[in-house]
DNA sequence: GTCTATAGGCGGATAGAC
DNA sequence: GTCTATCCGCCTATAGAC
């Protein structure tokens, strides 16, 4: 009995896993927006409706395919991170970044389907906040070794944006500077917009040599959440 | 027969914005995928093969509406930039960006059509680049500016990026060091970095105020490039 | 779980009359 | 320039047999 739970189990695996990679090759063709079960039901020589057992919609799909993808990229930073790891915070972060870039660049379409403009007429639903943190996280991390261990310098914060910082770094991260919270998630927004400009073709004829433009530029980003000049921070 | 030819030619005029109205109203329901000149024609109450007497096939329609929202972009970064006219650089590329935001938050669809992710399937020809440069041409006149007046603080340039900042610097602005130049690639897709995070919900649950925090970054941008502490330029 | 069949739509593009 | 008619394709989703 368990033995043929086993198998039935595992057959169900695997057609889904055949359906989520039919699904992503028809994205990098068609698109999110124009993503059908009916052509990757198609494809796998499947009838439409036997494709309903195993995503009870489109947008199931859709949601699994975006969950992997976190997921995916996720992987490939920590991993990236991982053999890193016995360098010091600064390089630890470029390779995060050089990370999300590579793998944006290995998987476009999964890119754009995570980070590109909104599918219409679909909203991710909670289930997806924890892929799509990983990366994030990850360079908490590495902010928060550099703070407990040399210490970080603090871009200055204005008094404008003192509440909205304190609140920030109470939601994100209370054991950081909310001085380093706010220009974390800047730099995190300003590294996808590299990314994003590079995949989406708006550095066409503006930038050739974009492996070397882009580890600078990570540097540069580094720099602006205090990593660059480590120094003894005043509170640690 | 000039009365006649003009009579024809504005109703012409009125017919094609009328389409292009009516397609930016659907490019926000259904995404620019799936913008369909049939539903277009219905909803004008016309047929569609009437349609293709005005724009030839989807694509072009789909390309007019790419160079009108970068127009309007770039009108409204001009509008702002040239209302800041007596300011300074600084307040003047604070100005640009939050007109680049305020353009974005007014015209989420239309942004995501030229800074989304690509429309599977279309490319768009040479005709978009003078209406895609204006804003990166309003900001490079900021610069210029600074340089020729007060200086700028040059960051940084490791040797490995000097041969591209040198060559981007002949390709867009050969009047300024190549220091400025690769600077203000970054600082411009930063920029939109933080404009889509804001737009495409990244920063739901995470960013609160806005409005402050995106003022803050772009004075950071403008750090980066050079323009918050400003000097005399050793070369100027 | 897979199939057939079906309902009830949608699309781009063209030909040829008026 | 607009119409009708047409070609030929596509889709989500469900019902019911096996």
């Amino acid at each position: 009995m368990s033995t043929a739970h086993g198998a039935r189990a595992r057959a169900r695996v695997e057609v889904t896993a055949a359906i989520k990679d039919e699904a992503r090759r028809q994205l990098a063709a068609e698109g999110a927006a124009k993503l059908s079960l009916r052509a990757v039901a198609r494809e796998l020589g499947m009838v439409s409706s036997a494709l309903y057992r195993y995503f009870p919609s489109r947008d199931d799909l859709l949601t699994a395919l975006i969950i992997d993808a976190y997921d995916s990229l996720g992987e490939s930073a920590e991993a990236a991170h991982g053999a890193a790891a016995d360098s010091g915070p600064l390089q630890r972060w470029i390779a995060v970044c050089e990370a999300v870039r590579g793998w944006a660049l290995a998987h476009p379409h999964e890119y754009a389907l995570i980070y590109g403009s909104p599918v219409p007429g679909y909203t991710a639903p909670d289930t997806t906040v924890p892929a799509a943190a990983r990366v994030g996280n990850l360079l908490l991390g590495i902010l928060r070794d550099a703070y407990r261990g040399l210490g970080l310098a603090r871009p200055p914060l204005p008094a404008a944006l003192r509440p909205e910082a304190e609140r920030m770094a109470a939601d994100l991260a209370p054991d950081l500077p909310p001085e380093t919270v706010t220009a974390l998630v800047a730099a995190w927004a300003q590294l996808y917009g590299l990314v994003g400009f590079e995949l989406f073709g708006q550095f066409n004829r503006v930038v050739e040599d974009r492996e070397t433009f882009f580890r600078h530029a990570a540097g540069q980003l580094a720099q602006g959440v205090g990593l660059v000049y480590p120094q003894r921070g005043p509170a640690s």
